[in-house]
RNA sequence: UGGGGUGUCGCCAAGCGGUAAGGCACGGGAUUUUGAUUCCCGCAUCCGUAGGUUCAAAUCCUGCCACCCCAGCCA
């Protein structure tokens, strides 16, 4: 048979069971899941996930369920799973089923019955801090629960009366019967079922009790007839107990097999749910959408193109390696869709009046609105010769090789003339208030004309009396120092930065820290805000030198 | 310290015994009405380290070093 060809170590060992023979019972069918756990929204790392299991799915022709593996009624919540559906929707990504762990819930307390019966499980009296103090450590053995050996009759007994709701919150556990000696802490009879009188958002008062898990993982995956269960790094402690389980519960072949990656790391972003939650609940940004955030919602709303981010998995790859992947390497992805795909316009941050005075009248100019796509159409802006163009382009002390405006220097404005600066006004304080500047009429763009005015930049503006099409919102950085909840957030958040990108918009020059001047990416949902007649887009962003540094 | 993993260019990452892909970043040049884009060109004699096997190793073997994960009734 023709395997198709593995692009990372995962579909490799797909490729070996298939060689081999072992997923033959089900006629080599492959089949994988993606399953969050509905206790936050999906972030850009859920985003790799989802392209490695949607990727093996697609590759094989094989089947993904869509799984919430909601196990812990405590934190798990309806608006999580919406915003799950709604991410991977937005991303394109197409399953097979929405699933709930919380569906088998029943059928897994039934093999849980069987693993009494078979005298591979126990109930344990222990509370849970006498249970981690005969867990033993990393180099001395555990102590054998005292209730280890019970019969199964009391077990089976004692079970049923903790799911009848016969005893409180943490009274008692269903434990798996391996071996408190093993070197694997996750070996040493693990709980595989705690007691907890927390209604459930799915099966409501139902049950009392709730399987673990490390129990309700593997089993899930049996049930669905998943045959790769594709998990992050941190699970390899817990393969053995994955075998463990699958092995006793008396499943026809294929058994599910465990396989894990190094889960994304980027720089300067928080990956983590527990302190995106923590942003979301203690007001630091306005929600899990804010476009400040890692998560799907977040990189939506900052107009992130979906293409983009999973060209940037594709890029990056699936390897074992704990890695940590410049923030540049996501920024080109997004910049590369975006300057074929964005629609482009002009806006300007930090706005100085600019006006022409050998010009009167008005006109309307023409622009692509995307040069890089045929057919695109132009939209047409007008000129009447009193503009803001951004502080930035204007110079009274230029660096050397400055393209931009400067006294007595000329410069183009974009789509329109070239025009020279003659005269500098200021304000009380010193700042520049208005430039003023003469254009050279046969300078117009695209009147080919042959003239001997040339004009090193090229720069945005808007028109001070018609505004732009553009909208944009404003935003803060995410955090400044002082308002660090805890250390780990300095670490992995953007705090330098003065502003951040969303969006669609015309690249546009922007000095950088050092003084040099770069080329960024304005993209984003502008909004409309009138100043002195003009739109100020006071977001801006920089997907060149890093909207994250 | 016991167990499980990982170490290839600044950052990711191919490679699976035959003499180091690619992307990002970076440097140089050409085109350019966005200092963008596009376009060339450059960028590991070397694969954590020390030995060994072999005609031949990043790839096999041995020792060592570094880093990550595990002692939740979270997932």
């Amino acid at each position: 048979m023709d395997l198709p060809e593995a692009s990372n170590f995962i579909e490799q060992f797909i490729n070996e069971d298939i060689r081999a023979g072992k997923l033959e019972p089900v006629n080599n069918r492959v089949q994988v899941r993606f399953p969050p756990e509905p206790n936050g929204y999906l972030h850009i790392g859920h985003i790799k996930a989802m392209c490695i299991n949607f990727g093996v799915k697609e590759k094989y022709g094989g089947k993904l369920n869509l799984r919430m593996d909601d196990t812990n009624p405590a934190k798990e919540d309806y608006e999580y799973v919406n915003s799950i559906v709604d991410a991977v929707k937005w991303l394109g990504f197409e399953y097979d089923k929405l699933v709930f762990a919380s569906d088998y819930y029943d059928r897994l307390y039934e093999i849980a019955e069987k693993f009494i019966l078979d005298g591979n499980a126990y109930v344990c009296d222990l509370s849970a801090a006498e249970i981690t103090a005969t867990r033993g450590t990393l180099t001395e053995p555990g102590i054998p629960s005292p209730y280890r050996n019970r019969t199964v009759e009391e077990n089976l007994k004692l079970f049923r009366e903790m799911r009848d709701g016969k005893y409180p919150d943490g009274a008692k556990t269903l434990r798996a019967k391996i071996d408190m000696a093993s070197p694997n802490l996750n070996m040493r009879d693990p709980v595989i079922y705690r007691i907890a009188h927390v209604p459930h958002y799915r099966t409501g008062d139902k049950w009392c009790i709730y399987p673990m898990y490390d129990y309700a993982h593997p089993l899930s995956d049996a049930i669905e007839g998943v045959t790769h269960s594709l998990c992050s790094l941190e699970f390899e402690n817990h393969r053995p107990l994955y075998e463990w389980f699958v092995e006793r519960a008396g499943f026809s072949a294929p058994l599910p097999r465990q396989i894990e990656f190094a889960r994304l790391n980027i720089t300067n972003m928080l990956m983590s749910k527990r302190y995106l939650k923590k942003l979301v609940d203690e007001g630091f940004v306005r929600g899990w959408d804010d476009p400040r955030m890692p998560t799907v919602a977040g990189l939506k709303n900052r107009g992130v193109p979906p293409e983009a981010l999973k060209k940037f998995c594709a890029d990056v790859g699936v390897a074992k390696a704990y890695s940590v992947v410049s923030s540049a390497q996501l920024d080109s992805c997004i910049r590369d869709n975006l300057n074929f795909n964005a629609e482009r316009a002009m806006a300007v941050l930090n706005p100085v009046k600019l006006t022409v005075t050998n010009y009167s009248g008005e006109e309307e100019l023409d622009f692509e609105i995307n040069p890089m796509k045929e057919g695109s159409g132009v939209r047409k802006i007008k000129f009447t010769g009193n503009v803001y163009i951004d502080a930035d382009d204007f110079s009274l002390d230029p660096p050397p090789k400055y393209k931009r405006l400067q006294k007595g220097g000329t410069v183009r404005l974009k789509g329109a003339y070239i025009v020279r600066c003659d005269d500098v006004l200021f304000d009380e304080e010193g700042n520049v208030k208005q430039i003023l500047c003469t254009y050279f009429p046969e300078t117009r763009s695209g009147s080919g004309a042959e003239t001997p005015i040339k004009a090193k930049g090229v720069i945005q503006w808007v028109d001070a009396k018609y505004g732009c099409d553009a909208e944009f919102r404003r935003y803060q950085p995410l955090l400044k120092d002082e308002q660090y909840p805890e250390q780990d957030y300095g670490e992995r958040l953007n705090t330098e930065s003065e502003q951040i990108c969303f969006g669609k918009a015309e690249p546009y020059l922007k000095d950088s820290a050092d003084g040099k001047p770069f080329q960024a990416m304005r993209t984003g949902y502008f909004k409309k805000c009138s100043e002195g007649g003009a739109l100020i887009l006071s977001e801006i962003v920089s997907l060149k030198d890093g909207y994250n540094k």
